[in-house]
DNA sequence: CGGTCTTAGTGGTCTCATTC
DNA sequence: GAATGAGACCACTAAGACCG
């Protein structure tokens, strides 16, 4: 189960937090005030640790290699999630991002919902467990990695008596540069289409907010969350189970929904400080959903020596 | 002319649909 | 019936375009 919270002390220093919210629809600013250094990652290595905990587990057995990082046999040593190639950590530093500020800034959120993260999906992520199974028999395998089908990342709601009465259910993206044309690519889809008219190249419309829109009522990623309490923690979650169950098999779903779109990466060299990518004063156009929408902006200098440096240490002294 | 941004191209797996 | 294509998703990099 995923049970450290989120170091917000360190996240106080090293970010400043700018949210507003109107009506339905949220908007974060967070901006990098401080420079990354091995205290930020020392204090964020325990959440990493426990978000991919689950996951760690499932696939080293999967694969049947050893979870001692000190273990000699050659190839048959733990190594996820540091052993992924570069593109695949990216991603999954998004999404752990995603979990870490739904918890450590809900009273910012749009509802001001009191989330809880019981833990994250990556086992889910099924290239790669193929991946690890190449690298156990081949450990100078080097591939891509595909990305982990449905919801980057759920969060639920619970009421006083432990039942789901909201989920949060998270799309979220790393960039190296946010650059306009770059966040243009995720929220409107590459721009490989041609406009019928004038000729000119035009974004295809298979980005963020098209996914979103399009998204089933009910999550898949909330029925894999089910799954994994049912496996990991029943007796502590069994409202929550019971009543996720009921929501999942209901003929007319029912339950709330707030849907997060996380963008996290480095500024583009000619931001200004407190710029926007998105703004925040009325959700975009192309939002269609009925949803509640929370926008968080994660801007960073240097992002990629903090993923790095993170990923490289978890799981070791 | 130099720095920054945009565009185009690349990798990787598996399944389902379409075409030959 | 077999080969090809598209779509699911995560991003980066090289080279040319643009701006001051």
């Amino acid at each position: 189960m995923h049970t450290e919270p989120p170091p917000l002390s360190a996240l106080q220093a090293w970010l400043d937090a700018y949210g507003t919210v109107e009506d339905r629809y949220g908007h974060l600013l967070l901006e990098q005030i401080q420079p990354i250094d091995q205290a930020l990652i020392d204090a964020l290595k325990p959440y990493f640790e426990s978000a991919h905990l689950d996951a760690r587990e499932h696939f080293h057995q999967q694969v049947g290699i050893d979870l001692h990082p000190d273990a000699t046999a050659s190839g048959a040593h733990a190594c996820y999630p540091d052993c992924l190639p570069i593109v695949a950590r990216r991603g999954l530093f998004g999404e752990v991002i995603a979990g870490l500020v739904t918890q450590a800034y809900a009273d910012e959120l749009v509802g001001e919902h009191p989330w809880s993260v019981p833990i994250f999906l990556f086992r889910f992520h099924a290239d790669v467990e193929s991946y690890l199974w190449d690298l156990r028999y081949d450990p100078s395998r080097k591939r891509q990695v595909f990305g982990r089908f449905g919801s980057d990342f759920v969060g639920i709601r619970l009421d006083a008596t432990g039942r789901v009465i909201r989920v949060i259910v998270g799309e979220a993206k790393w960039r190296a540069s946010l650059t306009d044309s770059a966040v243009a690519a995720l929220l409107h889809g590459e721009k490989n289409a041609t406009c019928p008219t004038t000729g000119e190249k035009i974004h295809n419309g298979q980005g963020i907010w098209f996914e979103v829109n399009r998204d089933s009522v009910v999550p898949k990623g909330l029925r894999q969350l089910q799954r994994l309490l049912e496996l990991r923690d029943p007796i502590n979650h069994a409202s929550a189970i019971a009543s996720m169950d009921a929501a999942i098999t209901a003929a007319t779903p029912t339950l709330a929904r707030t849907n997060l779109v996380v963008i996290a990466g480095n500024a583009a060299k000619k931001r200004k400080k407190l710029s926007v990518l998105v703004p925040w004063e009325q959700p975009p156009a192309e939002y269609q959903s009925g949803h509640d929408l929370q926008v968080v902006e994660l801007i960073l200098d240097g992002g990629e020596a903090l993923i790095d440096g993170l990923y490289s240490s978890l799981w070791k002294a």
